[in-house]
DNA sequence: CTCAATGCAAATGCTTTGCACTGAT
DNA sequence: ATCAGTGCAAAGCATTTGCATTGAG
């Protein structure tokens, strides 16, 4: 689920075509969340993704400036993000990776990446009988993982 | 998908056992917050129901308390909450219809229930090959409805 | 040089909390 | 009479906005 096909090199190139061609300006900041979303395996609430700017970037980016670069990027279809759990916390990744739903543990808060084929498929049949033009879809498991039971 | 198996009478006076054997107190409010969801066929947001009991109750209620009795009726299983579309609002309804999924229109904002036994299959199946325990799950698909296209 | 991006602080919106008062048992 | 529930206002968070400053083109 997890093999990227491009490497930070390719996809920061793209990225800045992508910005040039808007008649945009790019920043260091918008590559430095980019790079912190491309390291990471897992989902990064907008928090997160300040400290590791900070600790593996050196720059104190500001909270605002992390929300603004995260909306731009989610218009841009180059990250999704998904609100989870209790406390409905907003998490980001990369869209880079093919298209997955999520199980969350209720007990350690991890996620499993799984994607269904099948359950695709009758989400499509699903919205053809009721002549619904699909954007997108979220589907969460919510239960306790095999580590926790 | 919206038959109710229970009236009303019926469905309040189980409640109020229930309010009783947990040692608390019943109340008006928490009645015309049941009654308000019963007599629903939307989901409701938190504003909503304050609304609909000072125009179909005649009592304005406090807003917290609206929250407090949702949080009870929620532990209680009672009512459900879904986190739903771009402002991510919160909405709740009744837990006496069986379950189902829902596809939101990115237009109107309109939802759309179903209920699909085989990808309910292939989720159980899914946790299993990964000794996930399901608790619940949440599933929406957002599109544009049939009307908006 | 120009205009977009940043960063701060203030503002907003949703939700929770503390506490005095009300009301159910 | 007791103790839970309500309602208000204040507090808490997450997120957005306004505006002066910074920086990319």
């Amino acid at each position: 689920m997890n093999e990227l096909t491009i490497s930070y090199e390719d996809f920061i190139v793209k990225f800045r075509k992508t910005i040039t061609s808007l008649g945009l300006k790019n920043s260091n900041q918008r590559e430095y969340v980019l790079k912190i979303l491309f390291q990471s395996n897992s989902h990064l609430s907008v928090d997160e993704i300040g400290q590791e700017v900070l600790s593996k970037c050196s720059h104190k980016i500001s909270t605002a400036t992390v929300y603004k670069i995260l909306k731009l990027l989610e218009e841009l279809k180059i990250v999704n993000c998904i609100t989870i759990g209790k406390n409905d916390k907003k998490v980001y990744e990369l869209n880079l990776k093919s298209h997955h739903d999520h199980m969350v543990c209720q007990e350690c808060g991890n996620f499993i990446e799984f994607y269904n084929e099948d359950i695709e498929k009758l989400q499509k049949e699903i919205a053809k009988k009721n002549n619904f033009l699909i954007n997108s879809h979220t589907m969460i498991i919510y239960g306790i993982c095999d580590k926790c039971q």
